[in-house]
RNA sequence: GGCGCGGUAGCUCAGCUGGUCAGAGCGUAUGAUUCAUAAUCAUAAGGUCGGGAGUUCAAGCCUCCCCCGCGCUACCA
């Protein structure tokens, strides 16, 4: 069923993480598709809610508290209200912005958390995870420090090292820690409920690759993107595991206390977050006196979601599979998600600080939020990732923007005031002039409005289709029709004998005008309100003002009529001077990481990593290092990082499995000298089985190094 | 290593179920124009569609192999 056969639509963008601001790829990715999608359609009359919030619950959010000292309710306070306002700023108009710690959202989800229960969704399982004795609680994954296996960061994560990116499980941290008292973690036995999201495989798998679920068809997967379909496919060939959805952690949503073992539990992240946007839904109808089940709960509902492609998992097969095993929520028709956003040719990095974040954007070029809103549009990661430049920004804003939109509609104006006082022209409807869509073509004022209608339904389709690059560049197109209109016609040579004809080409032009200001709307709506003003129309309401307009030019009836005031030229758009281009690189090149109080995500590592706690000697002294030279050496099949080692320590020889696939090839390290541990208790990977580990080097950018002799030391003995 | 998505003109990217699919925008060149924020309009470039093999009357679009980028996943003592 296409989408717009559907009585409303319930827009989401994903909810953002309220610990740090956000950036010109969280734009990209979600949130300017999402306002195109939803602006478009609110300008064709269509009811359509836009629902986001703030995701503020986790263990990094928690994490981040304890940092800076001070609550996670500071912490998340403070984002919300920034990200908040930076969303405002830039137009995005979202219905309601809301947040996941707000009552009525708990409320939310622990009904769904019971409704699953009751419905035998849940297994519990006792496993045993990590405790700290000191301060009493369970640890979460992110509250267990230890130094990495693979890069040796000595403040590695345990679900990740921030430093490697490898993604880790508490058990692999070597000489684990706490994070709130700095205790070694014992384990102990702990109860969590398991999503059976194995039982859901079946039909995820029909509904994601034919729209189909239980013979009715919901949508048509040929308009879900390609990449969409196929990360799920990926999962689900894999087979889908059951999920915890409970966590040990003291900032989140209850486990509802009624149910026994729940004490000390909060529901994942990962499921209350999505449930915020049913709860932002509630809240939106209790403050307009609505329903909000005809949104979730209905079959007339059109469900979108809009993420990046990080979330694609999330949302086309978890979340499906707690709706669907919920039974009374409707699934999303479409998951259109964006790849990811580029920046000057490297990946955005928050630890770097390698980024554009918008609330910096807005303040330092003021006036821009249109600006940068058609770039990221014009370059928005629809199939693939994509790059955003300065100088690119530099360029569709001088040539793109003031040239040839902001160019046009000054045209225009000028020939408006100069030939008719700035009143739009009474023209004959019989009068012939040439085509902006076809210079060698005579036309008339109908035929012109007709075409123009065309290619604003083609501007529609695109965005229907998801191809929001497109639909822009049909904008675009309208307005280079606009500008070889004039060029055509030439109205500023306004002779005795083409009076008739000049009018005719200028109240075409105006309605050019009208109609691209409506056109812009979704896409530049900041600029499209100020050519609304100029044009002394009312302001829009977002009601319906584009499938109004786009009827009366296909019936060839003009939409701003002779004698209607105009306002005197005002540009536009403002060129970017190279010097503001200069600086914002310049900053980038420069970018500090930024101050503790004020940092994007997770705060950068150091520089260099913290000196481990002091040990005794004894302690020292009991590793037994080795020289010894590396006899033979190959590549370990199917894993990327592991070469096993044959070594010769003198009195014997040894196979050593070691992580240096991707510093070292095989040929290299044949015959190098090398320190070892020799007693070390051996460890099998991929099924060999490791007698030791070989000491190197490591640098600030995770290369390794041999740590080793003097050229021909003699093998065998120990180093101290 | 496995899986997924990509690798198309200098740049940024479109190309739906194989047969006007070899494209758009920007940049560049030439010409036109001067109403307009050194804006606009017209025309042009000739890119072996990552490499190789195959299927077909016909292949960027299907199959196989290889190379590169990104993501997920395994591995990492």
């Amino acid at each position: 069923m296409p989408t717009s056969a559907k009585k409303r639509y319930l827009v989401t963008a994903a909810l953002p993480y309220a610990n740090g601001p956000l950036h010109i790829g969280h734009l990209a990715g979600a949130y300017l598709p999402a306002d195109v999608y939803v602006r478009y359609q609110r300008l064709m009359g269509r009811e359509i809610l836009f629902v986001c919030g703030s995701d503020e619950h986790g263990a990094a959010i928690t994490m981040r508290a304890r940092k800076e000292g001070v609550s996670p309710r500071e912490i998340v306070d403070k984002y919300h209200v920034l990200i908040r306002d930076t969303f405002q700023k830039l137009g995005v108009a979202f219905d309601i912005y809301h947040r996941t710690s707000e009552p009525l959202h708990h409320q939310t989800s622990q009904d769904i958390f019971r409704k699953l229960l009751e419905k035998g969704q849940f297994e519990e399982r006792e496993t045993e995870q990590y405790y700290d004795e000191a301060a009493g609680q369970f640890l979460a994954d992110r509250y267990i420090l230890g130094t990495c296996p693979v890069c040796g960061n000595a403040d590695a994560y345990g679900d990740q090292c921030e430093k490697c990116g490898t993604s880790l499980s508490p058990d692999q941290l070597l000489q684990p820690r706490s994070a709130l008292s700095g205790a070694t973690p014992v384990k102990r036995p702990t109860t969590h409920w398991y999503f059976k999201l194995n039982e859901h495989e079946a039909w995820l798998r029909e509904w994601i690759n034919t729209g189909r679920l239980e013979g009715k068809q919901l949508h048509d997967p040929a308009t879900w993107k390609a990449h969409v379909v196929g990360q799920c496919n990926s999962w689900l060939e894999q087979g889908l595991q059951p999920r915890a959805m409970t966590r040990d952690l003291d900032w989140g949503v209850d486990v509802p206390p009624e149910i026994p073992h729940s004490e000390g539990k909060k529901l994942y992240v990962w499921l209350d977050a999505p449930i915020g946007y049913i709860s932002a839904t509630k809240q939106w109808a209790a403050d307009h006196r609505d329903n909000w089940e005809r949104f979730w709960k209905s079959d007339e509902t059109a469900l979108i979601h809009f993420i990046g492609k990080d979330n694609i998992v999330f949302h086309c097969l978890i979340f499906p599979a707690i709706l669907g095993a919920h039974g009374e929520f409707i699934l999303p028709v479409n998951v259109p998600a964006n790849q990811f956003l580029n920046l000057e040719g490297a990946k955005l990095s928050t630890s770097r600080n390698w980024a554009v974040w918008v609330h910096e954007y807005l303040e330092e070029l003021p006036g821009r939020e249109d600006d940068l809103r058609y770039n990221l549009i014009k370059n928005m990661p629809e199939q693939r990732d994509s790059e955003f430049t300065w100088k690119g920004l530099q360029e569709t804003t001088n040539t793109e923007l003031v040239g040839n939109l902001g160019g046009f509609i000054q045209r225009v104006f000028v020939l408006v005031h100069k030939n008719y006082g700035g009143l739009v022209p009474q023209a004959n409807p019989e009068q012939t002039f040439r085509s902006g869509w076809n210079a060698e073509q005579e036309t008339t004022i109908d035929r012109e409005l007709f075409a123009l209608a065309k290619k604003l339904e083609a501007m529609g389709a695109e965005v229907e289709r998801f191809q929001f690059r497109d639909a822009l560049r049909v904008l675009m197109e309208i307005s280079s029709a606009g500008n070889a209109l004039l060029q055509f016609n030439e109205p500023w040579k306004a002779t005795l004998e083409r009076t008739e004809e000049v009018r005719a080409v200028l109240f075409t032009a105006i309605q050019y005008a009208v109609a691209l200001s409506a056109a812009m709307r979704p896409f530049l709506p900041f600029a499209a309100e100020r050519l609304r003003t100029q044009l002394n129309l009312p302001p829009f309401e977002d009601s319906g003002e584009l499938v109004a307009l786009i009827n009366d030019l296909l019936e060839g009836n003009a939409v701003l009529w002779p004698n209607h005031p105009i306002n005197l030229p005002e540009h536009l758009f403002a060129r970017l001077p190279d010097e503001v281009i200069e600086a914002q690189i310049q900053k980038l090149r420069t970018a500090q990481p930024p101050a503790q109080t004020d940092p994007p995500a997770p705060s950068p590592a150091a520089e260099y990593p913290p000196v481990k706690e002091t040990i005794s000697y004894e302690v020292f002294a009991q590793l037994d290092l080795r020289v010894a030279t590396i006899v033979g050496a190959e590549k370990i099949e199917k894993a990327d990082k592991l070469l096993r080692l044959t070594v010769d320590l003198g009195f014997e020889t040894r196979t050593i499995v070691a992580g240096i696939a991707q510093h070292y090839p095989p040929e290299a390290v044949v015959g190098r000298q090398v320190v070892v541990v020799a007693n070390l208790a051996p460890r099998k990977m991929r099924g060999i089985e490791s007698q030791g580990m070989v000491l190197m080097a490591e640098d600030a950018q995770g290369r390794l190094s041999f740590v080793r002799p003097d050229e021909g030391w003699p093998v065998g003995f120990g180093v101290r």
